[in-house]
DNA sequence: TACTTCT
């Protein structure tokens, strides 16, 4: 059932006005894409579960079948968010239809969810549901997840929210738009609920939740989502975020707050002060977080969760979520986990099987002529309005603001994002942007993760990133939720580094990759460089550079090498030199018990180099 | 090196 077909069934049948109650704004105006994961079609290939929860090696199912056969592609309806639609319209229409589309959906789309690769590690994992009935959230949240119309769970949720609710925590993979932040957002308010985790109005803000994400319009965006989850539920939710003025802030915080969605600076500020206080924190979830975890914020995470008052480790529940998740920053994860679950699930929603990947040469001096002539293209086709929006990256943010002038200059409509800009200039932008007055969004990677903004027809990598992760992210901004996608990139000589990981996930994703890429990716291994000396370039893994070599280039799975890792990462990456088989056998002991990821050969070339950057995660 | 992230 589709959001549209939801409103035609609903259309002769009477409303209740007596359920038009109070709307609170955030639910009034907004033009909120709530993906119907109930309108999924069948996949376009035959598929298999990877999912795997039996006690020893030998019992789980699809063990040792399938590898490199992982290219299924669920298809969300494409009528589900072609128009934007009032939040409030549909939580008054889904109150008087949601039982008919929930009969409906369950037995239309059961073997669509069986067929996403999903994979998890860890010991006694909790069995996925396939029903949000079949866990008790909790009548009031039960409520809001119809009213957003999640008829069903998304696998993400299927795996995730049982086992937060269980009590463990949790690594997870899975692409922004996939139901990501419900995943983490559903267990965590239930908890609050269930449990009687309230917080009371006080001076120092104690909240019992926190989410910490990379950017803030990141951080307003969960924020805005976690709203409509507690809607009526008496939970508390506030952003903190720099800035903007912290006065407000305070005084938001001081009303009480359950759960606090929070930026790193600004938070740290806030503890400082005393504002905040996380002592009693039982539950952490960090969004994007292998960018949380790089070198930029490391320091503050590890500030925030081990230097201030938060309870440690035993005493509250860690989430990590995000697309992509390198092995070494895996390591870096299970420092702030204990005994946890790794889950990686395969192409949900934004599959790049959606979004045409392109990569043009181009010579520095030509690239803006280029741009112009893709963008005159566009208005020629009529695909740059409104419902056609252009997301254009760049490396520096002083590049952003150039681009922006050139470009109104040569008479199309762009408006830039980035770090310079203060915050409610980027505000204005992304606003700006959604709502298609300016149709092309000039950004630096502030604008790479997490946001979803419907409508994003084209990105153009117009400067390639540095890091084959950071594109996986930038063209996850198109191809959402069943729309197809185009990502265009211009190449250069400098772009080099990325040659041999662009071309890997390029094939993966079933995409045409020009000859003359192919050919640098050859060149590139052979001067022993690939994509990968850029990714661990630096200091950032300067001492286990060995692993690169430990790998078998023939593993295509980045699947099982990725949670091979996961498994592995906190007992195994401390061995001084270890092959492939080394880190099996670390990996079966580290499993015990658990169904382990068999046949001996892991693709830690791939998932080193960019495995974790595949973005099927 | 640039990009995020507090005044």
């Amino acid at each position: 059932m589709t959001w549209s077909d939801a409103r035609n069934d609903s259309t002769p049948k009477p409303t209740r006005p007596a359920r038009l109650t109070y709307i609170p704004p955030h639910l009034r105006k907004k033009c909120v894409p709530v993906p119907n994961y109930n309108a999924y079609s069948l996949p376009t290939e035959s598929t298999h579960l990877e999912f795997r929860n039996g006690r020893g090696r030998g019992r789980g199912r699809g063990r040792g079948r399938g590898r490199g056969r992982l290219y299924q592609t669920e298809r969300w309806n494409q009528n589900q968010t072609q128009a934007p639609f009032d939040i409030s319209f549909k939580f008054n229409e889904l109150d008087v239809n949601d039982d008919e589309a929930n009969t409906e959906s369950e037995s239309m789309n059961l073997e669509a969810y069986e067929d996403i690769p999903v994979e998890a590690s860890g010991s006694d994992i909790p069995a996925p549901v396939n029903t949000f009935a079949e866990i008790d959230l909790g009548e009031g949240l039960n409520q809001n997840i119809k009213r957003c119309n999640y008829v069903k769970p998304t696998p993400i949720q299927r795996h995730a929210i049982p086992i937060v609710m269980a009590g463990r925590d949790l690594m997870a993979c899975a692409q922004t738009g996939s139901g990501k932040t419900a995943a983490f957002c559903f267990p965590i308010i239930s908890g609050i609920l269930n449990q009687n985790h309230f917080t009371r109005p006080n001076r120092v803000a104690c909240p019992v939740a926190l989410i910490l994400s990379p950017t803030r319009e990141l951080s307003c965006q969960i924020h805005d989502e976690a709203k409509k989850f507690a809607y009526q539920t008496g939970v508390k939710i506030s952003v903190t975020y720099g800035g903007a003025p912290i006065s407000q802030q305070f005084r938001n915080l001081e009303r009480g707050v359950d759960i606090l969605v929070a930026t790193p600076g600004r938070l740290v500020d806030m503890i400082e002060r005393s504002r905040v206080s996380l002592r009693a924190i039982k539950y952490l979830a960090l969004d994007e977080a292998d960018r949380m975890l790089d070198m930029g914020f490391e320091p503050q995470i590890r500030k925030i969760v081990k230097e201030m008052d938060m309870p440690p480790c035993s005493e509250r529940q860690t989430m990590f979520f995000s697309a992509t998740f390198p092995s070494e920053i895996q390591r870096l994860a299970s420092d702030f986990l204990s005994n946890y679950i790794f889950v990686a699930v395969g192409r949900v929603g934004s599959s790049t099987d959606l979004i045409s990947q392109r990569v043009e040469f181009v010579h520095d001096v030509d690239k803006r002529n280029h741009l112009i002539n893709l963008l005159q293209g566009q208005r020629a086709n009529g695909t740059h309005s409104k419902n056609a929006l252009t997301l254009v990256f760049v490396e520096t943010k002083r590049g952003a603001d150039a681009l922006e002038n050139w470009l109104s200059m040569k008479g199309f409509p762009a408006i830039a994002i980035h770090g310079d800009k203060v915050q409610m200039e980027r505000e204005r932008a992304l606003k700006s942007f959604r709502s298609g007055s300016t149709p092309i969004l000039v950004a630096t990677d502030v604008a790479s993760r997490g946001l979803d903004v419907p409508h994003v027809a084209h990105v153009i990598n117009f400067d390639l990133p540095k890091d084959i992760d950071d594109y996986v992210h930038r063209i996850g901004r198109t191809g959402r939720a069943g729309n197809s996608g185009l990502a265009t990139a211009f190449f250069t000589e400098k772009n080099l580094p990325l040659a041999k990981a662009l071309v890997e996930l390029m094939q993966e994703a079933k995409q045409e990759v020009p000859l003359w890429l192919s050919d640098y990716a050859k060149r590139a291994s052979n001067v022993g460089g690939s994509g990968r000396i850029n990714r661990f370039g630096g200091n950032k893994f300067g001492g286990y550079d060995f692993r690169r070599d430990a790998q078998s280039e023939s593993e295509n799975d980045y699947h099982s090498s990725t949670c091979g890792n996961a498994a592995a990462s906190s007992y195994a990456l401390s061995h001084a030199v270890a092959t492939s088989n080394d880190y099996a056998a670390a990996n079966s002991y580290a499993n015990t018990g658990v169904d382990s990821y068999t046949s001996g050969s892991y693709g830690y070339g791939h998932n080193f180099s960019s495995g974790g950057a595949s973005g099927w995660h």
